[in-house]
DNA sequence: TTGTACGCGTTATCAA
DNA sequence: TTGATAACGCGTACAA
């Protein structure tokens, strides 16, 4: 606590300019019930000693923090940057702050965050990519405290999410790819036993395939993850099969990039003799050689649109909807027109 | 504020259990003075009422809010990903949570976000690339909250810091050029208006070459900055000007990968017709391709480093001493060797 | 071993 | 237009 010095207090303000400590809290709150000659005074006092408003105390008097936490896993991309990026700005914006906890690899701590969030009294809680087991989706109702999910959400609790619609962008990701006349046509999927973001992606992606009477094959679908070793271990997976393909679809723009990766390892030119598309639209899509088509998540505005619902929930205690937000595709140079559309 | 659910507080567990709210006080801050069937009794009380404590108000009487404030420079780069992973990890391991601020591409607002911290009374401060200009730097020591910085410093103040020596490793990473044969060197760099990182790199760029009697060519300096563009840019300029150099050292590893991006557009092969040295050593230099050399900072030991000082420095309000932390070259695929050292 | 009562720095109510 | 004063929920002398 700053060291030795003491600041001063509203009293010490008030005893300086010999008001009461209401006629300070009025000034300071912007309310009225004083003349200008005392508010001039009181400004005066409060400039001289380089009084600060104490927010502990108000935040107790008020049972209200201004705080919102945050949780998120542990993971090095510049997706959840953006995120929170658009989670901080908009925050601080309204005069939230937030509280960051990650959660490791595996989510261990969270309750022991979701505890220590809660002792702290925040007015709400965002979670990014929440797990799909749902122990902590429960403790988080259990808690009643205003929380909203981002990219991700439960199937058994109700809580309010914003996120994209992962089936319909993969549908969408993998129908462009067959518009531009791909037919033989792999993926490196997340992981089934994900069901946010692993199976959605796999079943948007099989059915675009079924739409367009193309046959599935299982050779071309390699189930991974989200990073880039995946896409590196999936890619050379689907090399030593033997079977043909054109294109790729990848589970992440990571994962795209470790395709990308193993692809000029093996001398195939990118995308003249392999397509290759990405999902997330992370600052590595632009960054790539070459730079990556990729399904675009709005990641900076999902966050942005956390903590407005959230805001909501939170001042007006009203219940607010999920969102679906809009994905598109940003065309780069990952894929070859086989056939002009 | 949690919706109308009202919590319980330390008196209704008193009342609940028949003990005076000292008692529960004592019990729940494991300090003695009370029998072990009235501490059974009191826990009891305490989980059927599902009390929490209000940490709010534990810190207006303690006077500590256990609470680090960081204040960051908004970019997306994993290069404060890692950091503050560093930061959130060994704070959250200490007990205090952390309030993240980021400070726009300009800082703009940083002098809010300072008082906001300010009224928060947060324990201490943590800032990452402090920007040169010193009037964030004053304003923090007018605040007397404790502050370590973690890769940058004042020159004109006196602020713990933590980073590396950035004059030491650009001439450690042109010296590892030199010693495989590269005589040639251009140097894309950051901006001389920093300080911080731009004029040390430079300098020590610079003086490896003098070492090394290598004389200096103007045309194969090129000042720009620590984003990929600025690295695509460099090498841009770098090729129009006719002149031949058989390495590029860049400012960043953005930069690098944004360098390697037209060298590959340009047909140039990495590192045959080129080779390529980083900074920083973020995810992005294992993803690129071919696997980026690099000059690694110890980012997450930086962040973690930072906490450790300053909560030495919050508990025993000792003055700490700044530290450098060591660098390393990560030798991947991007120089070619052309002699054997 | 336990309880009473005060104070932390605010805000808000009520009376003046 | 102002000022006493009672909360807010907790920690802690001090007394019992």
């Amino acid at each position: 606590m700053n060291s030795n010095i003491k600041r001063p207090t509203i009293k010490d303000v008030a005893k300086k300019s010999n008001v009461s400590v209401a006629t300070v809290s009025r000034i300071i709150n912007n309310l009225d019930g004083y003349s200008e000659e005392t508010r001039k005074k009181v400004i005066e006092a409060m400039d001289e000693l380089g009084y600060q408003r104490n927010a502990i105390a108000r935040n107790l008097k008020v049972k209200e923090t201004r705080t919102i936490g945050v949780l998120r896993p542990k993971i090095s991309t510049t997706y959840y940057v953006e995120i929170l990026n658009g989670i901080e700005d908009f925050a601080q914006r309204n005069n939230y702050s937030v509280i960051i906890c990650n959660g490791g690899d595996k989510w261990e701590r969270m309750s022991e965050y979701l505890q220590v969030l809660s002792e702290r009294q925040v007015d709400g809680l965002i979670v990014c990519s929440i797990p799909p087991d749902d122990t902590l989706c429960k403790r988080i109702i259990d808690s009643h405290i205003p929380t909203v999910l981002v990219s991700g959400l439960s199937y058994k609790y109700s809580l309010p999410y914003v996120k994209v619609d992962d089936y319909q962008a993969a549908y969408s990701a993998t129908s462009y790819l067959i518009e531009n006349g791909h037919k033989e046509i792999a993926i490196i999927s997340g992981p089934t036993e994900d069901p946010i973001a692993g199976v959605p992606r796999l079943n948007g992606f099989l059915q675009a395939l079924r739409d367009n009477n193309i046959s599935i094959k299982k050779n071309l679908i390699k189930e991974k993850g989200f990073g880039f070793i995946d896409g590196v271990e999936g890619m050379n997976e689907l090399l030593k099969t033997g079977e043909k393909f054109t294109a790729v679809f990848a589970a992440s723009d990571d994962c795209a990039v470790g395709a990308l990766s193993v692809a000029h390892k093996n001398g195939l030119k990118v995308p003249d003799d392999l397509s290759i598309v990405g999902y997330d639209n992370t600052n590595i899509a632009e960054m790539s050689y070459p730079p990556l088509t990729t399904v675009a998540q709005p990641l900076y505005d999902m966050g942005k649109k956390s903590v407005e619902m959230l805001i909501k929930r939170i001042s007006n205690n009203e219940k607010v909807e999920s969102i679906i937000m809009p994905f598109e595709i940003i065309e780069r140079e990952t894929v070859k027109k086989i056939k002009n559309i």
